[in-house]
DNA sequence: ATTAATTGGTACGAATTTAGTCCGCTTTAT
DNA sequence: ATAAAGCGGACTAAATTCGTACCAATTAAT
């Protein structure tokens, strides 16, 4: 569980991919080609980026993405909210018929929002630059043939 | 994202249930009523928390499950874990063909285990006490018969 | 010993979510 | 004017998740 989707792992890629150089406009054509992700999920994901802000849209011909805040701005809390909107939990099942129900027995109601709240400021304190930086978790090799997943088993 | 799926909640009112007389047993058919749980669900869960040690079943005539840890010694990351297995992280699509492909385009490949860690902590922080604990987030009004999901949507 | 109560495990179907695609519209540089 | 982008929404298909059912294993009470 607090299972990242592929889409907020696929923005991280993108969005690590174009943070190598602020400012520098690129088609989602171009991103595409370069993160081997698939073009029409490329431009989902840049338009809902662009709808937050964290790149801007640049339309028309000669147009595309840019990204102008630079990697140690970006947190990996932005990038979440963006993508998956905010921090969420399990609703309580079916509320439509009067109350949470029992009475005495779920007073439990509110206090999901503490454990929002300390992910939420757990995930504003990494940074996309964090993530790219590969010499931090991988002091010795670089190992850059390995995956995401298999680094992820290690848990 | 980040989404707390529903077992989890459910999981936390359960245990939350049972951590209000510690040692006590009950069966699950019980908590069932008491928690307006469906039986076979609830039942799935207690069977899940007892095969990590949160609970301790009790089999046979007279069964049923009981807890022993005080609620303040029950971290959100133990029932999370419990539940929905480790804190982990979208894997790289496709890995089967080769690596993780187009060469320099993705050195990005780990860190990903610093998000896992910095969540993990965030959860271990909050305990099930606060997580019942009413008077903390409602320090007027407990506000009984309120579902959690509209507390959520308050963000 | 037998019986009844209760957990343990597995497997399955339905419902919900998520991923990915497509297409027509709008904007803008040339 | 035209072509090269992004924009927005709808739509399909795939993957998860939720909830249920069933039967085996175990234990207490009688």
């Amino acid at each position: 569980m607090l299972k990242l989707n592929k889409m907020t792992d696929y923005a991280v890629v993108v969005l690590g991919q174009m943070a190598r150089d602020p400012g520098r406009v690129r088609t989602a054509a171009a991103l595409s080609e370069t993160t081997a992700i698939p073009l029409p999920t490329v431009s989902k994901l840049l338009k809902t980026l662009a709808g937050v802000g964290l790149v801007t849209s640049h339309r028309g011909a000669n147009g595309g993405y840019s990204v102008d805040r630079a990697a140690e701005q970006v947190t990996v809390a932005d990038i979440v909210q963006a993508i998956d909107g905010p921090i969420a939990l399990t609703a309580c099942v079916d509320v439509s018929d009067g109350q949470c129900e029992v009475s005495g027995s779920c007073p439990i109601s509110g206090n999901w929002d503490r454990v929002n709240q300390a992910v939420r400021r757990a995930l504003e304190d990494v940074t996309l630059a964090d993530l790219l930086d590969p010499t931090e978790m991988f002091p010795l090799k670089p190992v850059v043939s390995r995956g995401r997943e298999a680094v992820a088993a290690e848990n």
